[in-house]
RNA sequence: CGGGGCGUGGCUCAGCCUGGUAGAGCGCCUGGUUCGGGACCAGGAGGCCGGUGGUUCGAAUCCACUCGCCCCGACCA
């Protein structure tokens, strides 16, 4: 490819509405185009990378024997309304309707499709177990689309879906999901996390999902490196930092104080000089319609999901003041669990066996002292407690951490969900009609793209790896007009396209920094610059992600750039 | 949907407060000189100032409405 042929229009400034990374540098390095909020053109340098990310999921998807469909983007209603999931998509789902009035969805995953392929056709265990897959554009409407490519409204995802027998069958077909996952991903240069994920509402027995550490994305997980333990922040679990005092001993009473103005966590263990960590913070929230009183540790935060699947409850939301006046007496910030009734009360793992500790007294301005849970008042312990920095491994007590990620790619076992709403069974051997037991797996692929692009990111602009990179060498004459140059320029391009590398030319008639400028902006990972040493028949070797530079004699370059190639590749 | 910001040549932005008919840098085109990290000289093209309506002798500028985009929040099987 000649570089003068080719549309890579790359900018000099960074685009006023980019924000993250990924976004910015796709848009100076010439590979996307914004058509409108959350949706992108793709242009040739972005596709080619996209094909090659698309190749490899394909290599390894094949390799677990999985088969490639391509299914419809356009989705007649029935199908959804069948599975339940046209309603509860709500807003999320673009919804249309045809010529004649009926209605019809554009698909955001493809559970529903796949079920009804599989309930037509499949009919006995001799045809199980199946993995099944496509790459397909999909489409959700974002209530908020943000950071370039990160959240958008159309994408591009490998979604595979697993039908077997039985559980063991679905553990074996998620277990090849997580190792060829692996595989994809190493596979494509990105350092990554699996993640224990939270399975949501939806039923489904496991769920991990693998993220990429960076600051644009929207998640976080918890893991320790000590003993490779990591999980979503939703789900996962530690070991306290333990109370900064210890708990008065003795049978005490509570005893009411006044806190006049004190309401926050911080102002009452100013004001009554005890640490947050011997303060009972009680939230009042409405589960589903009824009120349900929370108690943490005081320097503890509330996760909402494990609230949610403490309680097994379907929505919930704060209080109002009014609610909890009426409810409690008192007003936020004077809130406790002593003296009540009539309400459920839910108490984080972090406050059995504490002793006389503080609580609001549910009378404004006023506090109790002594309350001691169990015996003040009685409430159904659970893991309610959000993970927090300096937290520690459950087990171990090592050092956690917590990370900003992305999430890149899914494997969920789905369980009997589309089997039992939308009726597919197989005959077993005893020729009893049995469930199918299915699994769903996911790979964003433009986040994969994103994903190495923040990863790699320098202040040159991107740094592609090897395997996904849209070039894998350029040819820079430093003098295009020059023949000597040009000509030798010519002579490695085509040695490198013979190896069977994709190499482009960069022929154009413009100043070497731009040049250089251009090549290192757009991320290739090598590059041949034929200069000033041409007469001693000597180029240079640059690597873009080290910088690192050697001199190569003319005649060794080709083979040498391919040789680094096919090892880049594996 | 709530809050905030921004729409002016391809890109980044100035001009708007205090109305008088549009500018800079980069990019682009032509010619010439250059050629190892976004060169230089000369000449040139390119903008119904997001849209609609209003105020005014006169609107990029003031007012109203509207559309679009970005950010924060809500939301995110």
């Amino acid at each position: 490819m000649l570089w003068s042929k080719l549309f890579i229009p790359t900018l000099r400034e960074s685009p006023a509405e980019a924000e993250v990374v990924s976004h910015q540098l796709l848009l100076r390095a010439g590979y996307i185009r914004q058509l409108g909020a959350g949706i992108y053109n793709y242009l040739y340098l972005a596709q080619r990378s996209l094909l090659k990310i698309q190749q490899i999921v394909r290599e390894e998807m094949n390799a677990i024997g999985a088969q490639e469909f391509l299914l419809p983007a356009l989705n007649p209603a029935e199908v959804w309304q069948e599975s339940g999931r046209y309603e509860a998509m709500g807003d999320n789902m673009f919804r249309l309707k045809d010529r004649f009035g009926r209605q019809l969805c554009l698909g955001m995953t493809h559970e529903e499709v796949m079920t009804v392929i599989a309930r037509g056709e499949v009919r006995s265990y001799k045809q199980l177990p199946q993995i099944w897959y496509q790459i397909q554009t999909k489409f959700r409407d974002e209530p908020r689309p943000k950071s370039g490519l990160l959240r958008v409204r159309q994408f591009i995802m490998k979604d595979s879906y697993s039908f077997d027998l039985a559980p063991a069958g679905l553990d074996e077909s998620y277990e090849k999901h997580r190792v060829a996952y692996c595989r994809i991903f190493d596979r494509c240069g990105l350092q990554y996390v699996a993640v224990e994920a939270h399975s949501g509402a939806m039923g489904g027995s496991q769920s991990q999902e693998f993220m990429v550490a960076t600051d644009a994305g929207e998640d976080y997980v918890v893991v320790c490196k000590e003993t490779g333990y990591a999980a979503n922040l939703e789900k996962a679990v530690s070991r306290p930092v333990p109370p900064s005092a210890a708990d008065a001993e003795g049978d005490l009473s509570p005893e009411e104080v006044h806190t006049p103005n004190q309401k926050s966590i911080d102002e009452v263990s100013a004001f009554l000089q005890v640490p947050a960590t011997s303060i009972i913070k009680s939230l009042v929230l409405i589960a589903d319609g009824k009120p349900v009183v929370a108690l943490m540790r005081g320097d503890h935060q509330l996760s909402e999901t494990k609230f949610q699947s403490a309680l097994g409850c379907a929505e919930f939301r704060p209080a109002f003041p009014e609610e909890m006046r009426s409810l409690m007496g008192a007003e936020a910030g004077s809130l406790g669990p002593v003296g009540l009734s009539g309400v459920t009360i839910i108490a984080d793992l972090a406050l059995q066996g504490r002793r006389n500790m503080v609580a609001g007294a549910n009378k404004d301005d006023y506090h109790l002292l002594n309350v001691t849970p169990g015996e003040d008042f009685a409430a159904a312990y659970h893991d309610l407690r959000q993970v927090t920095e300096g937290d520690t491994e459950l087990e171990t007590g090592a050092p956690l951490q917590i990370l900003k990620t992305m999430e890149i790619g899914h494997i969920f076992k789905l369980g009997y969900k589309y089997s039992h709403s939308m009726g597919l069974n197989v005959l077993d051997q005893n020729g009893v009609e049995t469930p199918v037991i299915m699994g769903s797996y996911g790979i964003g692929i433009e986040r994969v793209l994103c994903g190495v692009v923040e990863l790699y990111a320098d202040a040159n602009g991107i740094s592609m790896p090897v395997s996904i990179a849209p070039f894998e060498a350029v040819v820079t004459p430093v003098k295009a007009s020059d023949p000597a140059l040009a000509g030798a320029a010519q002579q490695v391009y085509q040695e490198l396209k013979q190896l069977g590398v994709d190499v482009l030319y960069d022929d154009r008639d413009l100043s070497p920094g731009v040049k250089f400028k251009d090549a290192d902006l757009v991320g290739i990972p090598y590059r041949v610059v034929i200069g000033k040493k041409l007469p001693q028949g000597i180029v240079e070797l640059a690597e873009r992600r080290t910088g690192a530079k050697s001199e190569v004699p003319l005649a060794e370059v080709a083979r040498l750039v391919a040789g680094k190639v096919s090892a880049a590749k594996q």
